[in-house]
DNA sequence: CTGAAAGCGCTTACAG
DNA sequence: CTGAAAGCGCTTACAG
């Protein structure tokens, strides 16, 4: 391996000088510059970052947490995380939790010991304990959850205008009776906001019958489910409002089955825009989140933390889009 | 930030022998031992990886350049990748190129003058020179990709039986007109085994009707188009085997479109098992490709080969499924 | 404009 | 079992 030392000697000049030509830092003689780079060039040299990392205190890496790269979400906010952290010289520290509170809490240390400058927790929820560790390291964070707790960056949509839009569409299409179908028994504050937004929907439109169903935590399977149950109930509504599109995808899969016709007999609605929802028949209608964009702005926010600049603290909001595919059907 | 030499202070000991308790690389007296964990754990003290990379000339960091974390196959060889790399502990460097040979080869060098261990190319083809720059760098690499080099270690499945046993089960199944929809105009080493594969098999079954249709890069769009020319071409065959599922689905999508009804009228498979064939309708009969073994096996690999362990080098395959489904049926 | 020296936070022979 | 010292490959005051 060939050092800046290396180099000095070839050049016939001192390693300080050798630094100031690679890092452009300090005003350095043409015909010495010269020399160097030539050197450079014949030896190939390249320089090491973990030593200039060591005394420069800057590792340029950014730790990224999330629960499962499996699900498209997730990819996309990596990709967007990943595209303006290499515009701006970092890279990227990949770590996949699958939602474990202990596998998070070692990856955290890890993250720590590596010297990463800012981080990213991105899934559903995060323990309590593994914020108040994450917060410990004094690293500037941003997440991307559905609960948020105090004092978090914390990058979405505005989920509750959006089911509130969305339930409103729904209406508009001449729906009367909307049912809303909500993820987790615990619920998180995201999906409080998304409840508001439903009912709040109702009553500017003086629609007297709300009813909501919970599905557990298995998403499409428990879905599946609980569509049995809807299946049964379905001469009260016509319409359903999902929390996000595995249920939605999920129930109409057991309607199907169930010789109910998507959306002639029951229209259905989804949340978050996954990528199987275009494929699904007939193609689900959803809200868009801008997951990569999530993931850009995010890591715009984070740089500004790191460079020390006072940067619009605790939620950020992106626009949601309403896409309107075949899921829904307009009443007369 | 509190370093070794804070603890050796607070403890009364050496910065060595702090180190020798951190690492337990020595013997040290249990007294000793003792006060110096104290300390550690009074003063929340985590080594400096950085520092210690340095020193020892190991970064534990693999460096993983992609095409595109979207695709779900890709996502779940990184997975793979990463999960057995944690255990062993190794960390993960995500470069996204999407298929441009100049960021290929940017994050190449970053990746060197990173340190990194050993390098992972993942995607469908890449450029001679990208190929190149990578072996000049010396370090160990594993390559996923269509479109196999010399004395490259590669992961995959046996591409050509797959499809053979794919052709073969729609023969079974009563098809005796069966045409092979192929990716790629400039075709790589993988598609051509593939092909084989589908001509052996009608081969064996001393099928005559070969035929083979091929579509441009940009698959499920291309696809589509192609699928138009099938739908004229329809009482000519009774079964299409694609490339891949993308193809597939394009296709199918345009048959349904056409009037043309997926497996009555037309039989399709596709190859790779991607999510979205799950959520098709009809669901995609399909190669399942174990993409996460495929990343956690290239690991092992990668892993012995920064041992410096001779490793069985070249081509390793894994065993492929056949996913039956619903887009074949049964002609009798 | 240039160089000698100190130092980043560790590990590891070496000597005791 | 323990410590002093050298050194990993850089950057950066400091002095000239």
């Amino acid at each position: 391996m060939i050092t800046i030392k290396d180099v000095a000697r070839l050049a016939e000049v001192s390693i300080s000088t050798v630094s100031r030509v690679i890092n452009d830092s300090k005003p350095v003689s043409p015909e010495v510059r010269k020399r160097v780079l030539k050197v450079i060039e014949e030896t190939g040299y390249k320089p090491n970052d973990v030593a200039r990392s060591l005394v420069t205190r800057r590792s340029y890496l950014i730790g990224v947490i999330v629960s499962n790269l499996a699900q498209s979400y997730v990819a996309d906010i990596v990709r967007g995380i990943e595209e303006i952290g290499k515009m701006y010289g970092y890279d990227i520290l990949l770590c996949s939790s699958y939602s474990s509170k202990e596998t998070q809490e070692k990856y955290l240390q890890l993250l720590d010991r590596k010297q990463a400058e800012g981080l990213f927790l991105v899934g559903n929820m995060f323990d309590n304990e593994v914020v108040e560790l994450a917060k410990s390291l004094n690293k500037p964070i941003v997440y991307f959850t559905r609960d948020v707790k105090e004092n978090m960056n914390h990058i979405s949509i505005d989920c509750n205008s959006a089911i509130y839009e969305m339930t409103n569409y729904l209406i508009k299409e001449g729906h009367k009776e909307i049912v809303y179908v909500s993820d987790f028994e615990d619920r998180s504050t995201v999906e409080e906001d998304k409840i508001k937004g439903y009912l709040k929907a109702l009553e500017d439109n003086e629609l007297e019958n709300s009813k909501i169903y919970v599905v557990g935590s298995n998403k499409h399977g428990k879905a599946y489910e609980l569509g049995k149950t809807l299946v049964k109930d379905t001469e009260n509504f016509t319409a359903a409002v999902c929390s996000n599109d595995e249920i939605a995808i999920g129930i109409m899969d057991c309607f199907m089955d169930n010789g109910l016709k998507v959306p002639d007999d029951i229209s259905v609605a989804g949340f978050g825009n996954i990528r199987e929802g275009k494929y699904v028949r007939p193609e689900l209608t959803t809200i868009g989140e801008p997951y990569y964009d999530v993931g850009a702005v995010g890591m715009r926010m984070l740089i500004k933390m790191i460079k020390g600049d006072k940067t619009q603290q605790g939620l950020m909001e992106l626009p949601f889009t309403l896409e309107k595919r075949n899921s829904v059907k307009t009443l007369k």
